[in-house]
RNA sequence: GGGGCUGUGGCGGAAUGGUAGACGCUGCAGACUUAAAAUCUGUUGUCCUUAUGGACGUGGGGGUUCAAGUCCCCCCAGCCCCA
């Protein structure tokens, strides 16, 4: 027998352009079809994929490829996260401009992706840099301006003095500026914000309906939206008629106050601190700590004394000193709390260093204060003696009755701050004119398009700088005015860039209603759980503000989200400490032990731990290698075989070999076997016998298996169906006319369940099978139902909980038959001598259990 | 500190409360080969046993049940999110 070797390389290359050619995967609207909106989160264009690229997009594609041999009209589209930081910092210290470096990378990373044997239309290509993209939500930027939706405020900032930049939260480390390593400051400045706050309860309400999004993101979104219920209420300073109003969540723990704190900016610290000795100290300290909540968490907490006293509201003649303190925000609630010490552990360190009073007001059964969790309450005049949530309740009610204050809900989300002081952003198209004030860029001067002549010769905004991008005339008073210098921040293209993909070449607006009605929302949603909450949850706010200024689009993006593990693999150190490649290692004496060297070299290196791969440990490795050297199929079966989609998973050598074997023996077995095959189309036999018969129950039962496993995301599962399955059909040898329509039945239902993984290997086989049909376009395999049902099982014996024995009967049979056949069986007589039989009982299908003693 | 997830052979992992370890990787033995690679066959949780068979076994401890990897309580370890 002639070995016909698998050329991989050709046969992949050869069925992408058959795909291409043919336009397999580009896809319009259809209304006789169900549609499928399948996505995976677009990337950043980096320059290179890396593995994390490479399980994504597997995954979509199975989903992809599955939905349509299901008979979906299916939508896979793919495009470049474009904008944002890493390429202005690819631009400094490469000395090159941040489009060409994107566009470069674009091309690069777009090559790579191909390789994969994706089922995308990439007729809808996007990248979010190019104008005719930012166009369009420059358009929405507008659109939420006039629906209330976006508006500009002062607001404190992370600064960056040597970069002359804001900073986000993430970008400021220990204090210091993650590039500068220059002290974080607290800057006011005027900022663009998204009024996500107005549909923060229906954001949270509408957690409820994602029933396809795992639970611990929807969790974590509920959690940052952070609905609480508190009470607000005032406190009258003592001698002048100011007022101080709080917001707090524990209202029950009112009488064990010993002071009252405000923010730093809060609009009366000025007027009651500001004569003070040290007030200006003290406000230059509040300024060097960052605004993120764990910067002030981990900062130490200080204060500054007013001097001035506020009533107690339910004591009458109590004063509790006034404090101004760098943990509270003027963002959060009122910018004023009251401080409980005995019960909040901030409020106790704060009073333990200022030496105020901690009163307890809740009973903390030999617990230390601070005891922050539920109890009876004491000390408390007519709140004695309630629980938490009714003194909450009743001290609302009597806030209420002195008419103080009342009950308030409170969310811990703020406005979404969209400003950055960068170039390489969706610019915010607005005009300051000194007359006018703010005013929109008419649409139809949109796109306010970024220059291209910029420099980073200095630190700061390039656009700020630039000599003639930064001058026009006023589009109301034709005076001369400046363009806004802020661009956006990318979480806003991201937002909306899958309604993007439904109409790319539209000209006119971002997407038409009429697409948005066809498409959405996104059936399928499948991404890097970092993103459960920015993005996720801006997008959904999105939908929200879209449809508040009249686009049609559902309020929630996604139906089905599916979050991916992470990829890990093995660190190694050399003899030095330093990192090194796993592709210099090698395995000592290839024994196998846990001793390891550099391949060149042979000098020892030592293995350690295995986490998520990252560039500065160099425990990467380049997909695009593996690709070349084993091939897509290979590639994608691996990293879709051993690991549960959901956990992380750890890249090994062995594996890929593993994955690369199975596609040679696939492809060996079937090609070795087709002149046995009865040709296309050759009529079912009436009768097979019971070999043929056990073949075909297999297969059909692995169809549906391999099917329910896709949908559930357990490609694992399907992988290992699919080998048991190609094990039977091996191991099958055809004995008459019959046998052999079953092992071709069994091949081309085989064929079709691996194409979802492997598609080239797949469409090579298929073709090899004779058909002159595009696999890729055909239907999932159907399954025979009458063949799922077994003629016998097998079960197990139990006596007193313990196996004793297996037995084989018929799948109808009854309970006494199954009793009478469980007891006949010698080893379980031998268990039962000398004992009583008291029961048994028997689980039709699953198990006899026999209790004697 | 709060919330969540995870813990099963040498390894990745299977298992509607019902025969624990599917499928694969590794290892071992054999076939083929002058030899190797590739491929094929068998085997591979631990312990006792010639074998049939038996004991133990799902991070640890308790409980519910005829029956627990799975359900409940306590503890330990690792990871993630929030603080």
């Amino acid at each position: 027998m002639t070995e016909i070797r698998y050329n991989i390389k050709e046969t992949e290359a050869k069925w992408r352009k058959v795909w291409e050619d043919q336009k397999t995967f580009e896809v319009t609207e259809d209304a006789s079809k169900p549609k499928s909106y399948v996505l995976a989160m677009l990337p950043y264009p980096s320059g290179r994929i890396h593995v994390g690229h490479v399980r994504n997009y597997s995954l979509s594609d199975v989903v992809a490829r599955y939905k349509k041999a299901k008979g979906f009209n299916v939508l896979n589209p793919m495009g470049w996260d474009a904008l944002g930081l890493p390429a202005e910092n690819a631009a400094m210290e490469r000395n090159t401009h941040p489009k060409d470096w994107t566009y470069e990378n674009i091309a690069q990373m777009k090559a790579q992706m191909k390789t994969m044997g994706l089922a995308i239309d990439w007729s809808r290509e996007i990248a979010t840099c190019d104008p005719d993209y930012y166009k369009h939500e420059q358009k929405m930027f507008i659109d939420f301006y006039k629906n209330g939706l976006a508006y500009r405020k002062e607001s404190v900032v992370n600064w960056d003095p040597v970069e002359d930049t804001v900073l986000a939260n993430e970008q400021v480390v220990d204090g210091k500026g993650w590039r500068s390593g220059a002290p974080v400051e607290r800057r006011k400045l005027y900022q663009w914000f998204f009024k996500i706050t107005e549909f923060a309860d229906e954001l949270l309400q509408g957690i409820k309906t994602l029933d396809r999004w795992p639970d611990k993101v929807r969790t974590m979104q509920t959690n940052w939206i952070g609905k609480s219920q508190g009470a607000e209420f005032t406190f009258n300073v003592v001698g002048n008629n100011h007022q101080i109003p709080v917001y707090t969540t524990r209202p029950d723990t009112l009488f064990g106050a010993s002071f009252v704190g405000l923010a730093a900016d809060h609009p009366l610290a000025l007027e009651l601190a500001g004569s003070q000795d040290g007030y200006d100290d003290f406000i230059k300290q509040c300024q060097a700590t960052g605004t993120s909540e764990e910067a002030i968490e981990k900062a130490e907490k200080i204060g500054f004394d007013t001097g001035h006293k506020v009533a107690h509201p339910f004591i009458e003649g109590k004063e509790l000193p006034v404090y101004l303190a760098n943990f509270i925000l003027m963002d959060y609630g009122t910018g004023a709390v009251f401080g409980c010490p005995a019960h909040d552990e901030r409020d106790f360190a704060f009073a333990t260093k200022y030496n105020l009073d901690i009163i307890q007001v809740v009973d903390a059964k030999d617990v230390e204060l601070p005891y922050t969790d539920d109890g009876t309450i004491i000390n408390s005049e007519f709140l004695n003696g309630l629980t938490k949530d009714e003194g909450i309740k009743a001290a609302i009610k009597k806030l209420e009755e002195l008419k103080i204050g009342k009950g308030v809900t409170n969310f811990r989300l703020r406005d979404w701050g969209v400003s950055r002081q960068r170039y390489w952003g969706c610019p915010v198209p607005f005009i300051h004119c000194e007359d006018c004030g703010l005013v929109p860029v008419p649409e139809d001067q949109l796109p306010v398009e970024l220059p291209y002549d910029i420099n980073y010769d200095e630190p700061g905004n390039p656009l700020d700088r630039h000599p003639t991008w930064k001058y026009t005339t006023c589009p109301t008073c034709n005076k001369e005015a400046v363009r806004e210098t802020d661009t956006c921040d990318t979480f806003f293209e991201s937002s909306w860039y899958f309604l993007r993909y439904l109409d790319p070449k539209n000209t006119k607006t971002g997407f038409s209603n009429e697409k948005s009605n066809y498409w959405m929302p996104v059936d399928q949603y499948i991404g890097g759980v970092e993103h459960a909450v920015l993005h996720l949850l801006y997008s959904r706010f999105f939908m929200r503000a879209l449809k508040k200024c009249g686009y049609e689009v559902p309020d929630e993006p996604f139906a089905g989200l599916f979050t991916q593990g992470m990829v890990t693999h093995a660190t190694y150190k050399d003899a030095d400490g330093n990192w090194v490649f796993p592709a210099d290692v090698e395995n000592k004496d290839g024994q196998g032990k846990n001793e390891w060297q550099l391949s060149k070299t042979g000098k020892a290196v030592t293995q350690g731990a295995v986490i998520k791969m990252s560039k500065s440990k160099k425990n990467v490795i380049d997909p695009q290698d593996i690709i070349d050297t084993y091939g897509a199929d290979a590639a994608r079966l691996f990293i879709l075989s051993d690991s549960p989609p959901e956990r992380d998973l750890e890249w090994t050598e062995g594996g890929i070999e593993g994955a690369w074997r199975f596609v040679n023996k696939l492809h060996r077995t079937i090609t070795e076997n087709i002149s046995l095959l009865p040709t296309i189309g050759t009529k079912q036999p009436n009768k097979f016998n019971e070999t043929a018969q056990n073949l075909r129950s297999e297969i059909h039962k692995t169809t549906k298996g391999v099917a329910d496993d896709i949908e559930a995301f357990h490609m694992n599962k399907a992988v290992a169906r699919i080998r048991e399955l190609s094990n039977a059909l091996s191991s099958f040898k055809p004995a008459d006319d019959a046998d052999k329509w079953a092992l071709r039945e069994g091949y081309e239902a085989l064929v079709r369940l691996f194409n979802p993984m492997m598609p080239h290997l797949a469409e090579e086989l298929w073709s090899a099978l004779g058909h002159t049909t595009i696999l890729a376009e055909t239907a999932w395999p159907d399954v025979d139902e009458s063949l799922l049902i077994a003629d016998s099982v097998t079960i197990g014996v139990q006596v007193n909980g313990k196996v004793r024995a297996t037995i084989t009967l018929a799948s109808n049979a009854n309970n006494e038959e199954a009793e009478k056949i469980a007891l006949a069986e010698p080893n379980v007589q031998k268990a039962l001598e000398g004992q009583n039989v008291r029961k048994v009982i028997v689980v039709p299908g699953r198990i006899v259990n026999v209790v004697a003693g």
